[in-house]
RNA sequence: GCUGCUAUCGUCUAGUGGCCUAGGACACUGCGUUCUCAACGCAGUAACACCGGUUCGACUCCGGUUAGCAGUACCA
């Protein structure tokens, strides 16, 4: 086979959700791993729902996520406008499609009388008996026109889907669709097969919400005279109510997962399995490892659910290859000022203790409160109080934290976490108590909570005379 | 309604007629490790939608049923 190319055409009227950018991250795996060509097409044909400000967020997801495209810079359907406007003359021309003129309440009224009827909503053909005096006239009396392909009457029509294998639709079951609207602008139909031709691109793989105009897209070919490119339909992805993934779920962006805290491996690995399984147990990739074994054949025809745990699950595996160098650059944004403060060194410090905690960058702020901020006082007693009370303990926390602040105050005893620990070890020994609830109430005492990072690290991260003063305020 | 697509653990899936008393991952539960929580290791619970047929033999092939989804726009 030829150089095989691919495309997506994103349509500007909001920011691309999750799925769609699935879509647009297979046919790049699929481009690269046959050292072909992916393209974007911007598709901003539909004035009316056109969102300018979403034009640059699709590029950003896209660079964000590293998928890298061959077109720069991108190509825009409405840059083109006269060549559609050409194309649909052509198949006038050929009688392959015919202007019409019937007006938005008449259609209306149409499909009304149709639905009452239990029959399915298609246009009568009204103004196909149209004579070319009558059309001449009405356009030249101004009289607005759409321009609808004429489909065959009862044609079989069927294609080899790459995915699904052959589909065959019969051609009453479809509308004379209209390819140029009333404002000048084609449609997506006529659009997307025009200049799928004039990019030769060979695959179209796509969505399977588009099954069902397939076989309108082959009429439009066979009546330009254009070769036909294979058609594969990805799987729907969809949400937790099983229905097609949509912003109406709160779907999110790419970019909406950036700010929460996901690292772009994690949302490429994920997106992997949305629709694709590898023919082994392998469950991590890089990108040069999905560029390789990626292909048609491991596409699933079934419909994935989004399962957001698996998303944690991937971003807490990545986060924990990363060096706390890059932990640093990435949870930057998470950082408060006063936070920032400390400076790079001691955040340095901090990065290793939690990073094993770390689900999401934005957690930064939960698990490293007790860093910058000392418990509040009367909080923290009242946790020692009510764990007292759990334990039953004889010696009140208040009693073996002032053993533990003396035992503390000796610098020598901060040489390593070994001496460090063997001394407190012996402390919880002496009052009779288990050796974790002497560290818990230590814990409770220097940071606030029952859950922190290593204690040891911890205090050496906070500092001596911090950690021994936290201590000092509850007594 | 009509047309089309799909159907294995809760979720993502492996499985292409005998390797399947159905494998892996997430989630969940338990155990281990451990100063807490994690991380890590080990173990466990859990599925072939249903009915026919083909076959010596069906999760795998065929037909039907059921269910889910999608499409049915001068939106893409």
């Amino acid at each position: 086979m030829s150089q095989i190319r691919v495309r997506i055409a994103p349509s500007p009227t909001g920011i691309p959700h999750i799925g769609n950018t699935r879509t647009a991250f297979y046919n790049f795996l699929f481009a690269r791993h046959h050292g072909g060509k992916f393209y974007v097409r911007i598709e901003d044909t539909d004035r009316a729902r056109l969102i300018p400000e979403s034009l640059p967020k699709i590029m950003e997801i896209l660079d964000w996520l590293k998928i890298e495209y061959d077109n720069k810079p991108v190509y825009v359907q409405s840059e083109h406008l006269e060549n559609y406007k050409k194309a649909a003359d052509e198949l006038i021309q050929k009688n392959k499609a015919y202007y019409c003129f019937c007006s938005e309440e008449r259609l209306k009224k149409l499909k009304e009388e149709q639905t009452a009827r239990h029959e399915p909503p298609r246009y009568d053909r009204h103004c196909l008996s149209l004579t070319p005096q009558e059309i001449n006239q009405k356009i030249k009396n101004g009289e607005r026109y759409v321009i609808r392909l004429k489909i065959p009457e009862n044609r079989e029509i069927s294609w080899v889907d790459l995915i699904r294998g052959k589909i065959t639709v019969n051609s009453k079951e479809l509308d004379d669709q209209v390819l140029l609207k009333s404002d000048g602008f084609p449609t997506y139909h006529l659009a997307v097969i025009f200049d799928d031709n004039l990019m030769k691109i060979t695959h179209v793989l796509r969505g399977a919400e588009w099954i069902s105009s397939t076989p309108k897209h082959i009429l439009l070919y066979e009546a330009f005279g254009y070769e036909k490119p294979l058609w594969g339909h990805l799987p729907l992805i969809l949400g937790p109510d099983r229905a097609k993934l949509s912003k109406r779920h709160g779907a999110q962006s790419a970019l909406e997962y950036r700010d929460a805290g996901y690292l772009p491996e994690a949302i490429l690995n994920t997106m992997l399995f949305w629709g694709w399984s590898p023919k082994n147990d392998q469950q991590f990739f890089s990108t040069p490892e999905m560029i390789e074994k990626f292909d048609i054949d491991g596409i699933n025809k079934n419909d994935p659910v989004v399962d957001l745990k698996k998303l944690d699950y991937f971003n807490g595996y990545y986060i924990r290859q990363k060096s706390s160098q890059e932990l640093f650059d990435l949870m930057n944004p998470y950082m408060q000022d006063d936070e920032k403060k400390w400076g790079r060194e001691k955040i340095l410090m901090i990065i290793p203790l939690i990073k094993d905690r770390l689900r999401k960058l934005s957690e930064w702020k939960e698990l490293t409160r007790g860093f910058f901020v000392a418990p509040d006082v009367k909080q923290t007693a009242t946790l020692l109080q009510a764990i007292d009370g759990v334990c039953n303990r004889k010696p009140e926390s208040m009693q073996i934290l002032q053993k533990i602040l003396d035992y503390l105050k000796n610098p020598a005893v901060w040489d390593n976490n070994d001496v460090w620990q063997t001394g407190l070890r012996k402390i919880a020994d002496e009052f009779k108590i288990k050796h974790g609830d002497l560290f818990m109430i230590l814990r409770i005492a220097v940071w606030g909570e029952k859950i922190t990072p290593p204690l040891y690290e911890t205090m050496k991260v906070i500092g001596n005379s911090e950690s021994l003063d936290r201590i000092q305020k509850l007594l």
